[in-house]
DNA sequence: CAAACAAATGCAAACGTTTGAAACACGCTA
DNA sequence: TAGCGTGTTTCAAACGTTTGCATTTGTTTG
């Protein structure tokens, strides 16, 4: 009987009065090894149900087979859908997956980026915090020779590659549909600008404006930096009791999106006749709202996926590649809360 | 310059001169260093970064200060509070999370069982999937003398701790709140009974009822395995179908609720005047459907963090406690879909 | 001035595993 | 019988850290 804890080579070894080398050795049947032995070991692993203890070999092949994860909050839906992503992938491949939440906070995500090096993971994915605008933690890890993947959220001037979706395109489409729809006054309410995603949508709105042939009025961009339901039903009502002509709203998140809805409901505005309203990220519950809500869809399981597999691939060649950046689509996905035509 | 990686105590003792004994003494001020050296040593780990290798003293410790968590989906506005509690208690202690998604498959359990046991964290979360009965892989944990905390479903028969909310009561407090809104035929939209917590929230709608005169109709009591909004709609469609007099419903979870709204939505039944219905978790949507739905909340994250801190005691401590239930309480939160007092 | 002491540092083993090189035990041939 | 080959096994080092014990150095004391 072994005292606590799980069998190791050396207690095979010793119940078996060989050496350790032949207990691994047997276990990868690596030539030469008797018949015999290597039965013998096999069996006895099998009866204590024997493990390798992945510690001792993360330490003798400096490789820990675990990705670093940091994420500003797995309470959504978006991100939590990214997060199997990774995990799929990366289980597929025999990686584990450490997990850590910034909570949207830049100190936090320092510490989640030390508890990660300091566990030697093998990559970090990360998706930086809203707060994040310093990159200093971030270089850290590239000049350790570790490698590294930004998802959703692009990340200039550092040599890493991404995995984003194509923020400009979502927004551009997400207006044009507006605009189809036949609304004149859009107002965006948009995510905090220090994102560069925050900047992408704010362009797509732009460019679709104007390639419409419509003013962009920067009154119509209002900036919601938290993203909550509450700063955006506060500043929606405040731009309706200014007595602007508004008919459609670009919101950069649903949550927002729904903070407007509340909004048009209070002033009684009907939804869509005469505010359209999009979001944007398609969350779960977007489907559930009354009306429900239109939203441009973000891949998440899929940017989870390419992330995690940009990574391993990074982590498998030795010389380190020039970093890529690659852009998945979004979709422009049409509800009530849009929809004028059935309406 | 190092090569590539992190600096090592070596290096550091290498660029000095000295032993690297007398670098990790200097490092965690030890008595007996003189205070050159001591300084020395500081100063060049400073400068270059130097984090101690959790690897390495994970196997001279045998303890890797990580918690294994086995989780069905993070996808779940629920479950996704409760990591964000095991997270932040973990992360206090010094410890970190490695998380595992069953997907409510019982494979996929075992595989993370496995997973988490190969990477030796020195204990783990679990929440059983809805597939699992068989509780060998779980056994084996607890054989290797690897401390285990099941949160949010019950699993019996095995000497590990359990958090959890109080289900029999917080259906007990959803029916009861039914009936004092006048409903005379509630039917129950129960979850998977071979899980406890589905069959503690019969017996809860069951007491209620009892307790109240009110007769227990077995085909009032559906099971809804999944717990899909699909699923539970189909179910309504068919009660309501049969001309039974439904004027109330408790279902096991949210989605579930909001197939019942959808379904009588369908079928012209007016929400709440003609059927009142009170879902449970209360997730991050409930409030937002239309009209608001009525839930059961659970503390996910208060779960989580006990959870978390029950293990930490009983990995710091030698002795195997004897276990122990730690049962957190629900609170009914009343919303349009159930409220006609207002209505 | 030798002995005793204290202060500062080094040695070596251990945690569990892998792996190149060395060692051993055979039987066979010259 | 020495030499050789082959098949099997063991040795030892390495990964980065800690720590009981031994060692070195320098100073004080009798």
């Amino acid at each position: 009987m072994k005292k606590s804890g799980q069998v190791t080579i050396k207690d095979i070894a010793k119940e078996l009065n060989i050496s350790c080398s032949t207990v691994s050795r047997a276990l990868k049947d690596f030539p030469g090894i008797s018949p015999a032995t290597k039965k013998a070991v096999i069996e006895l692993a099998d009866k204590y149900n024997y493990r390798p203890n992945a510690i001792a070999l993360s330490l003798r092949n400096q490789k820990t087979n675990i990705i670093g994860v940091v994420i500003p909050e797995t309470v959504h839906f978006f991100f939590s859908t990214v997060i199997s992503g990774i995990e799929d992938a990366a289980m597929k491949e025999g990686y584990n997956v450490m997990i850590c939440q910034s909570n949207e906070n830049y100190d936090r995500e320092g510490d989640c980026i030390d508890a990660l090096m300091s566990a030697r993971v093998d990559g970090v994915l990360v998706c930086i915090s809203r707060e994040t605008s310093d990159l200093a933690h971030l270089q850290k890890v590239v000049n350790d020779g570790t490698p590294m993947v930004f998802f959703d959220r692009l990340v200039e001037g550092m040599n890493a590659s991404s995995v984003i979706v194509d923020d400009y395109q979502g927004a551009y489409d997400a207006v044009e549909h507006l605009i189809h729809q036949n609304c004149k006054n859009i107002v965006h309410l948009s995510g905090p600008e220090n994102l560069i995603i925050g900047r992408k949508r704010i362009e797509g709105y732009s460019s679709a404006l104007e390639d419409n042939n419509m003013p962009i009025r920067p009154e119509y961009i209002v900036e919601c930096r938290n993203g909550t339901q509450e700063e955006a039903e506060a500043a929606m009502d405040k731009l309706i009791a200014s007595g602007m002509p508004i008919d459609g709203v670009f919101a950069s998140n649903d949550m927002a999106a729904i903070g407007a809805l509340m909004a048009a409901r209070k002033a009684g505005i009907k939804v869509p006749e005469y505010m359209a309203i999009i979001g944007y990220s398609d969350w779960q519950f977007s489907r559930m709202v009354e009306p429900a809500l239109s939203s441009v869809s973000q891949p998440g399981y899929e940017i989870g996926k390419e992330a995690a597999n940009l990574m391993l691939q990074e982590i498998n060649q030795k010389e380190k590649q020039k970093s890529q950046i690659k852009i998945l689509d979004t979709e422009v996905i049409v509800r009530a809360s849009s929809n004028r035509n059935s309406a």
